[in-house]
This record gives structure tokens, C-alpha cells and sequence, in this order.
DNA sequence: GTCAGTGCAAATTATTTGCACATCA
DNA sequence: TGATGTGCAAATAATTTGCACTGAC
């Protein structure tokens, strides 16, 4: 598992300089434990009074998931979502009213991607798979 | 199981008209295997020799997907695709070079969907889930 | 001082909308 | 004839790119 400082340090190894969007991004993720959209971003930027261009969001968000430290999902919206790249494989439950997104931990498809590939006539190799639920959460199920 | 003509019926039911567009749509659906973003559509339409306006293809998608004859789907590349809603539950396999997209039938996870109810703190209902598959095919492994 | 980081405006891509015209029932 | 279907141009939304400027090392 790596840390804040670790990636910001592999970063620098590879000749990226510290700066203020991107420790802000890192360690946003690093403490929240939903994927966010460059729309959350932006907000979150607010709330911190830091102005950040949207393209700035964009190009970093892009740069950190080229280095491996985020990678990206896409759910229903549209709207492509960042995660941290490192932690333990997971899935989603998205709420089909609020998109509130949750994270299921533990994984029960190691078994469902071998099948896969008995089944499949054209594919060789599995590399990676995601599982996304979708359902109502709690404070939209009562409207 | 819904028919090709069950489908055209279902809509003339509700008012809509037999078009040129719609039905070669529902046909091609029919037929196919694989889910069709909007430039694959296009592209089946000029081989057919029909010509049609991109805008239309995309209102006709999203009334036969409001209809419940299509669903949308999202892989990762952004592009909506669509398949028809009335088949047999099942995954999908991606190649990550050529986005190639395979169905594969057969799904693992009833017990996976009651473990994310046991596990969320915020969801009350799952509806549905999507479970994607990425890898590479057999003519991408090659290279 | 040099090269990475950033902002701004413009370009691109996917999708939607408004309006006029065509056409099925 | 009247509502639905279609085309075209323009509008929106998400994302990318070019270029000039700022700032970290």
C-alpha cells in the first residue's frame, strides 16, 4: 500500500516538481474514499479557496493516471471518475438517483474470470475487470 | 424472449410509426451480438447505403432506449453503446487495444449482489450491475 | 536559466435542441 | 390533415490542445 508522500516521491524520481494542485489532488484522494469527477474536483478546490483552472484539473488528473498513481472509471453518467491506482481491488454501488458512489471491498469474480475465458472464442488474456451496482441509497429510496 | 416484429409492435402500440430508421435500428440490434456505440451504427447504415443524419440516430436511440427496447451501456472509452434490454442477463469482454466487445453469458454473481447489500451502509435496493471484463484479443495479443 | 506547471482561449468530440420540412396513418 | 419522423444548423457538455506566462529547482 503506498502513501501520500511515497507517490509524491515517485513523482519527483521521474523529474515532476511539487506543486500546489497536484499535492492537493493526491492528497484529496488519498483521504477520500470515493472516485471523484473533475466536477468534484473543481468543487473541492473551492471549498479551499485555491483557484484552479478546470484544464489544469484535467491535465494533471491525466498526468497522475499515466504515472499509475490514479486510474479512471466510467459509470453511467458519462462523467469519467479517479481513484487511487494502489488500493485493494474493490467494487461500486451507485445510487441510480444521487450517483452517491460507495465501495464494496472483497472480491467474489477471481472464479468468474476463468470462466470467462473458457467461454470466450476471441480473447486471451483477462487483465482486469470492474463490477458496478446499481441501486437506491438510503435518503433516495424514501422519495 | 421479445421478436424483432414484438418490438415494432410494442411501438405501434404507443404510437409510434413504422420509419425506415427505427426498424433498420431493430433489425441490426436483432441480429448483432455485440453492443453498438453511435459511430458503428452510422457506419452499418452507409454500407447499407441509407443515409441518415447522426442527430436522428441519436433520437431514435434514446427513444427506443425510453421505450425499454434498448439499454445503454458505458465501457471506458465514453462512448454510449447500446444492446437490446430484453436479452438474457450477461457480462461483457473488452480488448483494451481495439475495444472489441464479446458477450459472455452465464452470471456468477446473485451471491455477490446480496454481500453488497450485507456490507453498504448507505444502500437499501440494488437493481441491477454490470460486470466488464478487459483483456486482449486474440489478433491484439499478437502485436 | 531552464523546463515543468498553469491559465486562458480556442479546438475537438459526443450529444442535445430548435425549427422547418417531409411523410406515415 | 395532423402528428410523428428527419435533416440541418446551432447549442451544450466533457475533454484536449496551443501558446504565452509563471514558478520550482
Amino acid at each position: 500500500m503506498n502513501t501520500l508522500k511515497n507517490s509524491i516521491l515517485q513523482l519527483k524520481k521521474k523529474g515532476y516538481r511539487s506543486s500546489k494542485v497536484r499535492n492537493v489532488l493526491v492528497e484529496v484522494l488519498y483521504r477520500g474514499h470515493e472516485p471523484l469527477a473533475v466536477a468534484d474536483f473543481q468543487e473541492i478546490f473551492t471549498k479551499k479557496k485555491i483557484s484552479v483552472n478546470r484544464t489544469t484539473l484535467y491535465r494533471e488528473l491525466n498526468l497522475l493516471t499515466k504515472e499509475g498513481i490514479l486510474v479512471e472509471l466510467q459509470l453511467k453518467d458519462g462523467k469519467r471518475r479517479y481513484e487511487l491506482a494502489d488500493r485493494d481491488h474493490h467494487h461500486h454501488v451507485v445510487c441510480i438517483e444521487c450517483q452517491k458512489v460507495e465501495d464494496i471491498v472483497g472480491c467474489h469474480s477471481e472464479s468468474f474470470e476463468k470462466e470467462v475465458l473458457n467461454q470466450t472464442k476471441n480473447f486471451v488474456k483477462i487483465i482486469n475487470h470492474t463490477s458496478d451496482f446499481f441501486g437506491l441509497c438510503k435518503i433516495c429510496m424514501k422519495s
